[in-house]
DNA sequence: GTGATGAGTTGGTTTTTCCAACGTACTCGG
DNA sequence: CCGAGTACGTTGGAAAAACCAACTCATCAC
């Protein structure tokens, strides 16, 4: 029956997103950067390839590129609504890297939740709101 | 003051996993493929990519490689624990891509959580348990 | 007018990825 | 025994992507 490439939710986001560079430009934008030279310098990216992907960000509708002077005009890059939904990747991401790969003076950036505490995602189901723990979630359908 | 490259945890998340195939290979891991076989028809891969991000994926520990046959020595390949908490990350690209990539006949891959409901994460602050809200969370050292 | 800043472009090199074909070691059917 | 099929890769060469340093263009500060 030679089944086919898998359909997924994960591979689309990954067309998007998954390319070099672009999950940093975006962590750069979630941390407050909006000009070129900024994001060029604390990405540490070619130049070139980081137009391509603000570019390509854009054309996608996660960016917005907006001029903030006119007479040499310049540019700046602000995430739309649908590019701030990505914080929950960027986040878990963060944590991911914060638990197993810190260096040995701990995380290098940390965040405060309002409750008080250092923050930390966890995955909630969201109809009931429970923290998830391993094992609580099973495909439901086995189409693909 | 020519301020360098950002000292981050997604930055780090991102060279363990961040190469095209990676996370495709990972979430096929997830989804229950254990062959190169399998491995290679549901992510489309080059099969020769493929076997280097799983021989790279070894050998941080994310992933290991059983023998399961002698006499044409045969390996299948499983995910560590360490392999296993790059959930939240496949789990929160999936919900993104469900929400923001799905085609016409909705997510191609429905889960559920054992409380019932189709299972959709949410990042919830692990020291409160509360669902995160947009604003909640801060910067709490602005170091880097 | 010299130098600096900001946002890119450009040209050429290096690195990755891609692809189809091949190799090896078996098993199975006839 | 012969040929086909399965499983897990490896190989060689072409194509695409990424990298890098240098350059542009416009303006401002000195």
């Amino acid at each position: 029956m030679m089944t086919q490439v898998r359909e997924c939710s994960v591979a689309r986001t990954l067309e998007l997103v998954g390319s070099k560079w672009t999950l940093l430009v975006v962590r750069e934008l979630f941390l407050g950067s909006r000009r070129f030279e900024e994001i060029a310098r604390f990405t540490g990216g070619p130049r070139d390839i980081l137009t391509d992907r603000l570019r390509r960000l854009e054309a996608h509708g996660l960016v917005t590129r907006v001029q903030y002077e006119q007479r040499p005009p310049r540019f700046e890059y602000h995430l739309t609504d649908l590019g701030r939904s990505l914080a929950p990747i960027i986040e878990t991401m963060r944590e991911f890297g914060d638990r197993h790969l810190a260096g040995e003076d701990g995380p290098p950036a940390r965040f405060e939740h309002s409750c008080g505490a250092e923050f930390h995602p966890v995955l909630a189901c969201k109809a009931c709101g429970e923290v998830v723990r391993r094992g609580e979630v099973q495909i439901a359908d086995a189409t693909t």
